[in-house]
DNA sequence: CAACCTAGTTGACTTAAGTCAACTATCAAG
DNA sequence: CTTGATAGTTGACTTAAGTCAACTAGGTTG
């Protein structure tokens, strides 16, 4: 019989790639062709050192050079040669080409929002969404240094806490717990690690150093993002950046309200301790040695 | 705070349409530009006239001219005036064609079946893969009258069979219940009709010519396309076939533990009638007056 | 049967995209 | 300070894809 595996992915294929080739024709609305709209969405975006244009890309350098030229030739950006090194060059983009690119990105948006709000149930379909973008972007998920004061990590905390908020019994206030500074969680002293997809933040954790220990704070992996592994990849990243700043004793507490961290830490090598702090909200304590 | 549904969105498409688009390069891994490719795979899944290519593919007639006569040189396929109007050409794969073909689809299921393979829970991805393209081909899905004989209309009854043996208590066994046979649902007498999803079927319906009434049968729609209004267009289509063979008074039975067909013939004019027939598995009964 | 329509063919062209190799300017290491 | 790597530029090319308009041959209709 039939409508096998591969019979339902293919018309899964064919679904998205006809309904989001749609999407990406809106960077085709503007009568520029796909090159120069790829290369002004990078930019706004943020990659501005051409390398990494190039990078993102995937594009040959002849040819990122050319469409650079256009672009710079119809005043949408700037190429000045990066102070650091003489060699490399960064894009920027000027008042035109901002311009530019909101409007690239609203086209994109108002499509996105039409096909949301087509959806008789939107949670549902936002859902199963992360969970098949999970599925394929897998190996894409890169773990960054971030500062811990970044919009996306201060949305990464705000969701650790209301999450904690609905989980704790007695709620969770981040005020009453000890809460370390943003500046122990920065080089060089400590480090804020988080998880991103295609730039959208899926966790987060943090070291903070200290003179005895370190100490592993705030991990948290976005609910569409889990059952991936990702939180023993936090993990092992966090470890790894512990021995490089030199901190070979790691301390973490957590609360036995949270039961798959504590089997998380109990599955990697954590030791369980004694009490070593007087925060209200943690029971259980570990302590790893890297 | 950022990751709005349009990230969500964002995000699900750059990683499927980066996956998919490898699954896609699976067109290019013969040393064939796509255009020549698509062709074949267009030809290869049963359409043959050139006009109906243009169709589907969307491409201009001249170019078209083109990619037909490469390929035929190629001796991939071979082109003949259509019989009933010498103007249109019909294009046949020759068995080397046919051969392409097959090499095609087994590149892109071989990397299909990769993909599944390396999820962690290929079902839970299956069915949110169903979930997006339901949402994605809602206006693409299309009822179209089908041989009852059918693989796919024998796939859709053998899913429609069991599950009636799931839910009824007492089982159920197809050789117990009242079979119309095959022939009394296909025209002139009845109809059989399907909801096609790109290839893909979705659900059935059968219609069974009589002398007093007509008689609806085996109305089945697809777990994975459930919640999207299908069997209602489903019965729509059945009503408007009724009509146009004839048969203005229509019957059909189920069973109370099918609640939701139950709800639906409620909710679209059909009238609670007593037992018609002696079918051991029914014990609700409709009539409608179309 | 003339006038018109339609399906497909052909030649001449354009555009986007990308490759290759030679070149310049800068940087890094011994 | 030389040698070699690296980042980007430039010229000369190729390929794929597609457009336009003129054309042929087969249908359709008044």
């Amino acid at each position: 019989m039939m409508p096998d595996p591969i019979a339902r992915l293919r018309r899964f294929n064919r679904a998205v790639t006809s309904e989001l080739g749609v999407l990406d024709q809106s960077f085709l609305g503007r009568g520029r062709p796909l090159g120069p709209a790829r290369v002004i969405h990078a930019i706004g975006a943020g990659t501005c050192e051409v390398s990494s244009i190039r990078d993102l890309l995937n594009i040959d350098k002849a040819l990122l050079s050319r469409l650079l030229k256009g672009l710079e030739a119809e005043g949408l950006l700037t190429l000045a040669p990066d102070p650091a090194d003489g060699r490399r060059r960064i894009a920027t983009l000027t008042e035109a080409g901002a311009a530019e690119f909101a409007a690239y990105q609203s086209l994109s948006d108002d499509h996105a929002a039409r096909l949301l709000a087509r959806a008789p149930d939107a949670e549902a379909l936002l859902a199963a969404m992360d969970l098949v973008a999970n599925a394929f972007a897998r190996d894409r998920v890169r773990i960054i240094q971030a500062d811990p004061r970044s919009d996306d990590a201060l949305y990464c905390l705000g969701e650790y806490y209301s999450e904690l908020a609905r989980r704790f019994e007695r709620g969770f206030d981040v005020s009453l717990s000890r809460d370390p500074e943003a500046e122990a969680m920065k080089p060089p002293k400590g480090a804020f690690l988080m998880a991103m997809s295609d730039g959208l933040p899926l966790g987060c954790v943090g070291l903070k150093g200290g003179a005895e220990y370190g100490e592993v704070k705030r991990l948290w992996i976005a609910p569409a993002a889990r059952r991936m592994g990702l939180s023993r990849a936090m993990m092992d990243a966090v470890e790894a950046e512990a021995r490089a700043l030199g901190l070979p004793l790691l301390r973490l507490d957590t609360n036995s309200a949270l039961p798959e961290a504590v089997a998380l830490y109990r599955a990697t090598g954590w030791t369980e301790i004694p009490r070593y702090n007087d925060d209200p909200y943690p029971d259980v304590f570990f302590e790893k040695r890297v």
